[in-house]
DNA sequence: TCCTAATTGATAATCATTATCGATAATATA
DNA sequence: TATATTATCGATAATGATTATCAATTAGGA
């Protein structure tokens, strides 16, 4: 059985305040710094757990810490090859055809993730 | 200027014999098998500097271990959620239209990842 | 109110990966 | 070919994110 806790509760709704994608580290800054006594355990946990649910998505992005992302609906997600900020990549319409399954496997989950330049770092050259 | 090194020529001519998308510790193991002086850090130093260079490919799978690939050609992955598996996905004929790319942004890499179960799993229930 | 088990907080453990650095060896140059 | 330069290596410590552990707490049902 699921209990409502005031510690999920307090996750949920600072990671929904929180715009940018935020790694599991920055929730728990976050929420400790509202709510002093919560765990780092416990922040990790709970993200993970309700992730699982499907009550938060956790972010595709390969070689990166875990972020999380308040919205559920289906989107895919860009992140600055220099200073890893990411956003929000929306669906466009029409069909998608990117591949063939091999056989007697089966899809139940896909991942898109970019990786470029934001329009801060377009300018600048990597050595900065 | 790059060297042409005794250990870089090995580790990539036994991740071209590995066919199933070897973490960089598989790699490890299967090198340091056939030549038991190379050590651990060079190897994932060889994987990561090569992959950079093009040289191999870096698998993306979110939240999973370092996986290479001796293909370099454009191509997606499938793993099995169960057993971790690791599958080619062909890219299919026709245009790919998945998104929108945020203002200011420009793409340098594009990652799909898929998960579902692989033939061998399917028949199989999560507990076992 | 009382029971029971889910959940929490604190901290240790894990584990893949990277950093460090003296030793080695590939390549350039004389 | 001999020597110099410096990229690379091997060994190992350090890092850092995440997870495991477990006694104490507490939500929700009886």
């Amino acid at each position: 059985m699921q209990r409502n806790t005031a510690q999920k509760r307090r996750v949920l709704d600072i990671l929904t305040q929180m715009a940018n994608h935020p790694s599991a580290e920055a929730v728990y800054a976050a929420v400790h710094g509202a709510y002093p006594s919560i765990s780092k355990a416990t922040v990790y946990r709970i993200l993970k757990d309700e992730s699982v649910c499907g009550n938060l998505l956790a972010v595709d992005i390969p070689r990166d810490v875990n972020r999380y992302d308040h919205r559920t609906d289906p989107h895919w997600h860009i992140r600055c090859r220099r200073c890893g900020k990411v956003a929000d990549v929306e669906i466009g319409a029409g069909s998608i055809n990117v591949g063939t399954i091999p056989d007697g496997w089966s899809v139940e989950r896909m991942g898109i993730s970019f990786e470029g330049l934001c329009r801060e770092c377009a300018g600048l050259t990597d050595g900065e």
